[in-house]
DNA sequence: TTAATTGCAAATCCTTTGCAGATTC
DNA sequence: GAATCTGCAAAGGATTTGCAATTAA
């Protein structure tokens, strides 16, 4: 799934520096949502003390999470992972095995949303519906699962 | 929405302390999420200095929303705000302006969601699917939003 | 009597901020 | 040049933990 990061970060209105391509190049290789201190540290350890700092590795986030091209997931304790996103209106299938997140563009949600809210006359803006359970890889093996890291 | 706390307690395999269940019975009083602090600070003004810990309040909304009778909600930031709920499966209806929170039993989302997996390989355990807009009451007035608390 | 629970305060730990210097437009 | 970024280190703030005293079973 890697993508250039420079459209990315023109979309989102943020100046394409090295430190903040960097960032979006390494969210963009993962299928799994990461943490900021994640990150920080993969990056780090690649360019032999290079890597942006954890306070941009935090404003970058929370800028393309604000915009929607980063959608947070909570991460284990009180922590927060990012994983880059089409701002458009989707849903996601999330394996609780591996940590993979696919988008599902469509959405067939909306009916049953609506009229759900309709009948306690609430007025709907938006929904969001999440899938969980074991990717196609992970269903075919047995042992232990792990956190979304 | 008021409750006794003792059969929650009990369902939840916790000793109905007087602490415990003060937190349960001021949790049952709301219709919105609620932070542990805030709970705390709750607690701690009515009752004259005699409120649970903030620990004590930490560990028991921990507590009952391992066992499902609660869910979390993200309130603020790095915050988690917390709302009794059975534990069967069900989705939630949100007011973006005051912040109830509503149960929804029904749920037509399962085909849904088992068909978009299968096309994609996941076996899916379980889903989430909330729906967020205005309440009745709060889409008939007109003025400033609030934010879960 | 034994095991669970509480409170307090100290310790954690993720995240945010202030600011001077470096960059991009 | 002007407006944005960065990095660093110093906060900030919610949550967790250790431990002795208290309470439920």
């Amino acid at each position: 799934m890697k993508v250039d990061p420079a459209p990315t970060l023109a979309r989102a209105d943020l100046r394409p520096t090295r430190q903040r391509s960097a960032i979006v190049d390494a969210l963009s290789r993962s299928q799994k949502p990461v943490t900021a201190q994640a990150l920080h540290a993969r990056l780090a350890g690649a360019g032999r003390g290079t890597g942006p700092g954890l306070a941009t590795v935090y404003r970058t986030l929370q800028a393309l999470a604000q915009v929607g091209f980063a959608r947070t997931f909570p991460a284990g304790e009180g922590e927060l992972a990012y994983k880059l996103c089409e701002p458009d209106h989707h849903h996601h299938l999330i394996c609780e095995r591996c940590g993979t997140v696919l988008e599902i563009p469509s959405c067939e949600v909306e009916g049953w949303a609506s009229e759900v809210a309709r009948k306690r006359g609430f007025v709907v803006h938006s929904h969001e519906a999440d899938i969980y359970g074991l990717c196609e890889r992970c269903s075919r093996r047995r042992p232990t699962p792990q956190g979304v890291r």
